[in-house]
DNA sequence: TTTTATATACATACATGATTGTATATAATC
DNA sequence: GATTATATACAATCATGTATGTATATAAAA
């Protein structure tokens, strides 16, 4: 076939990238040839080529298309809780967050990919330590939060805000992965703001 | 070569099993051919395909004997909180399940494999909903001492066993998967028994 | 107790299929 | 007319599974 116009070029681009999203997510990455992938897209591999040199690469911008506004979200959410009672904040930005995974099936596939159907390592192993920044940037986050609710008075006496918040992250690095790798016999989506809720309450 | 006593049989196969365990976790389950796994057991490929079937069967006698003995730990550990404070007996439990963990270098390999350098797609699926059974466990049985722990009056009043029992097994989880699949940078393993400690004293 | 037959524990050789990267062709856009 | 966005063709590698070879352990027969 012949050249296209910029757009349609672009539009390609996103139609590959759609495409291993769900062709990785069903076969795993490893195992996904890059035909596979644009036999999906309705392309050759000459496609796929000339718009990613190989597929780690073509990897690498799904994981950041969904990776980009899912954290930036999660830096939002833990901003606006300034005027409001901090440990209500937290609890609301844990069940936007949970709420906003739920609602992007194309985030979401991308995360559960990241999170049982890939290798991380060579190429990969890079991914895991990126994908762990934004979990340090949260537990800071929370950490200062329950410092000020600690000031405010609405912490429970006697509650470190550090171990707390370390607790905190635990308890969420938890139900993520759960939620994104654990069998899906059992749905747990339902619970998620009833166990967050619980979480916080036990720091009133 | 010839053939060799049955003894010597099961020393190969072992030796088999402990060089797929160190490849597995350097160049990931996908890219680990077993001709590699052969050579770094000093056999060939024939020893390996005698002792087992493909990748996939060696791959699932590896796992096998690296959660086997850990699983029935904290069966053990979790069964042992009768006679003392229920939720000393939790903190207890976690904190030797995760000193076992830390002891165990060949099972800890393992499952970081499991974690972070494995695939779940197709004849590995399985293995996802496999792992998910002892925690489910876990959940059941860290509810009961929950709710032992309120009947003798050391849980603080107001809290529903069910409710913190998810928490606690939402933070296990988020702990054990950043103990394996978090970047090596961060060392987290001096905090966890604070860190256990601290979401006990939650409880209190 | 020695002999013999067979199953065992591998090593080696072979055939096949799958994937990858690159090189080249092509037609439309800019 | 040069570049771009693809398709097609090609070469090389690699891993897999199986088939075959072989010497020895093992157990039954003599």
């Amino acid at each position: 076939m012949a050249r296209k116009t910029k757009e349609e070029a672009e539009r390609t681009r996103q139609q590959i990238i759609h495409a291993a999203r769900q062709v990785f997510h069903e076969c795993g990455v490893s195992r996904t040839s890059l035909e596979h992938i644009a036999k999906a897209a309705g392309v050759t591999r000459g496609a796929v080529y000339w718009h990613f040199a190989n597929k780690a690469e073509l990897f690498f911008a799904m994981q950041e298309q969904a990776s980009t506004p899912l954290m930036a979200r999660l830096d939002d959410l833990l901003l606006v809780e300034g005027s409001t009672d901090p440990l209500q904040g937290i609890e609301q930005a844990l069940k936007e967050f949970f709420r906003t995974l739920d609602e992007h099936p194309e985030i979401r596939q991308t995360f559960e990919t990241m999170a049982s159907r890939c290798e991380y390592v060579d190429e990969f192993a890079p991914v895991q330590v990126e994908v762990n920044k934004p979990a340090m940037d949260f537990l800071d986050k929370v950490e200062i939060a329950y410092r000020r609710a600690q000031e405010r008075g609405v912490l429970r006496a006697g509650l470190e805000p550090h171990a707390i918040a370390l607790d905190t992250w635990a308890f969420a690095c938890g139900l993520f992965h759960h939620l994104l790798a654990g069998c899906p016999e059992v749905d747990w989506r339902q619970q998620v703001p009833d166990m967050i809720a619980a979480h916080i309450a036990l720091r009133r």
